[in-house]
DNA sequence: CTGAAAGCGCTTACAG
DNA sequence: CTGAAAGCGCTTACAG
């Protein structure tokens, strides 16, 4: 093999390294080295140190041996843009959540991403992580993201009916790979993992009839949101099979925060004294909720019952302990990966998973106690 | 320009469309595009094409102005892949986090990831997301980050001592672009961006002992992390310049957590019930501590006054409200992810900032009420 | 101011 | 079971 003079790169003067000098022994120690050299080394071609490589059984087993013992020892690392560059996929996933305050601070989206990124390394996958600021959408950065090659799908975390025009209907058109995590759209062809919310308020609402409540006010989450919908839906629903009429001053919004839980809960009762339970869109309003009913020198659960949506870490640690729903998120975060994955291999051309949701009874719930 | 007759892709058959007639009008909708074809419609060669995107000043006005015309005809997007395998750099970084429970649902994580991200974006520059689990480790994944040419350099988040063999120290000999985010290394010569967690401590104990304090308590985050050895050693000098013994029983560790210091602070009562003041080196331990203050019947801050240590978005929200040392973590974040770019394009070789921190006053704290 | 050409480091039909 | 070769879509000296 007189072939191959390692052809000096005189375009890149500041490369990271030539190659070596072509004659270099087996035991060479780190210079980087690529997929070219470890095929001379090893006296085979490129194509079958490409195969492999990817595991291909067509590759004999010696050479399969022999090529993967002068990988190991040149500590040869295949350029990952080269592969995606001519492979099909980049093997990365993009996380996309809103530009909220403390987002990367909230349980919430902490679980689900925290079960994306154990499912995705467990996939031998990498993951990006976006803000989707007003400008990001503006500039198209969420299209970008797949047609220049960042990543082979997207996962969705936290958006709603206000994301719809110039973001979330960009992928409808397009059929790129995209999954809603944690929330839906009803007429929108988007692929999507949710908790079954309705489910979760039924369950509720049943618990909290057969403690005797019927003064039940509900604290909401964001209107702007298929989930909390829903649960305000079901939540009437039921205040109605109850003979009660729940637009009467029983529904406030709580922005899905603590304060606004406290504001919401505030706005209820002071409409409705007489309100045994508060049932709320998630347990961050709960807390809110307890917070303002202390201060308003009102027990729970003696007084009034709450009951939050989440369980999240923390409700368990708060006094009294917050009676709840269990959302899997972790488990949505898990799925809503495996799905994307699927649905950009294109062995699915259609996601719509729903994950059950359970109540779990603690120490902020009791029997209906009336007041005047 | 009879020339470029559009060559069939033989050896690839799920490709995702073929780039067009080759007589396609200047009006065709989104077929995908590539640089050649950019090229032939502006009647430009790729060189061109390419110094336009890059706004090499070599192209004149005019020209610019044709290309990017063509470009926004035809919806153009560069192929990144393509971009970082010519060029020099891949414009991602990477944050890894240690596979610690809930780390993504920690506002100390948040803030911190906060700052980079918005930094990272402002520079247009990708982020990904690697949890360092123990196999990620063994398999020299933080290795393959660079040399795969998966990010230019990277932000380590939430790693001490405990990792240095294995993971940091790597860093270290092959010289690659690593900033540790808000700790740092005496003897091992990394970049780092980090609180002054030393003055912290010193206006903690300036501050306690002007209230009066002497039997001060302290609770350890953990001995692993140089920055809470810090906070240790600043704590003792002041315990021995105000006549104590510190090593006798005032100190304990607490993980970080808020379980850990309820049991770190009922260690130390137990063992001096007439500590006057508790001193954390995070916010959940002093949050915890404060729980099982109230559960023993203790004051906060009557008969005990309780510090904490990061100022998070919770500690003023506590009852009562929390004084604590503030940590600037989402500069801490901006900067890390400045400099971290700097090095990358070697306008600099070496990072060691310090940020500096100060003491918040609020409710948890008030003169020394001496107790037997 | 612009173009032709080499090169980045891989993967994949195709042929044998 | 393996190799030669084309191709992925860019960037960058080099030459004019």
């Amino acid at each position: 093999m007189i072939e191959t003079p390692v052809k000096e790169d005189a375009r890149r003067p500041k490369g990271r390294g030539a190659p070596g000098d072509g004659l270099k022994g087996e035991d060479a120690p780190k210079v980087k080295v690529n997929m070219r050299e470890v095929a001379r080394m090893a006296d085979v071609s490129v194509a079958t140190v490409s195969m492999v490589l990817s595991n291909n059984p067509r590759i004999s087993r010696a050479t399969q041996l022999r090529v993967r013992q002068v990988i190991d020892q040149v500590g040869y690392r295949p350029n990952r843009l080269a592969q995606s560059l001519s492979g099909q996929y980049t093997n990365v996933l993009a996380i996309v959540v809103p530009a909220l305050r403390h987002a990367f601070a909230d349980a919430y989206f902490g679980e689900l991403i925290s079960g994306i990124t154990d499912r995705a390394h467990k996939m031998q996958m990498k993951l990006m992580l976006e803000v989707a600021k007003p400008d990001f959408i503006k500039e198209d950065r969420h299209i970008e993201l797949i047609e220049r090659r960042f990543v082979d799908g997207i996962l969705c975390l936290g958006f709603n009916d206000r994301h719809r025009h110039g973001f979330l209907e960009d992928f409808v058109g397009r059929q790129y790979p995209m999954v809603v995590v944690n929330n839906y759209f009803k007429d929108m062809d988007l692929d999507s993992v949710v908790c079954d919310y309705r489910s979760g308020v039924q369950q509720v609402m049943n618990f909290l009839t057969q403690l005797g409540h019927r003064k039940i006010g509900f604290i909401n989450g964001a209107p702007e949101a298929q989930t909390q919908r829903d649960l305000l839906e079901v939540y009437q629903e039921n205040m109605v099979a109850n003979g009660m009429k729940p637009g009467d001053g029983w529904v406030s919004d709580g922005r899905f925060t603590e304060a606004g839980g406290a504001v919401a809960a505030a706005a209820i009762l002071d409409r409705h004294p007489d309100t045994t339970a508060l049932f709320t869109g998630n347990d961050k309003m709960a807390l809110g909720a307890m917070h303002y009913l202390s201060r308003r020198g009102l027990r729970v659960p003696q007084d009034v019952s709450v009951i939050g949506f989440d369980d999240l870490q923390h409700a368990a640690f708060v006094s009294p302990s917050l009676s709840t729903v269990h959302l899997p998120l972790y488990e949505v975060g898990v799925l809503a990966c495996d799905k994307l994955v699927e649905r950009v291999r294109g062995k699915i051309d259609r996601v719509a998973e729903v994950l059950p949701t359970h109540l779990i009874l603690r120490e902020s719930t009791a029997l209906a106690a009336p007041r005047a």
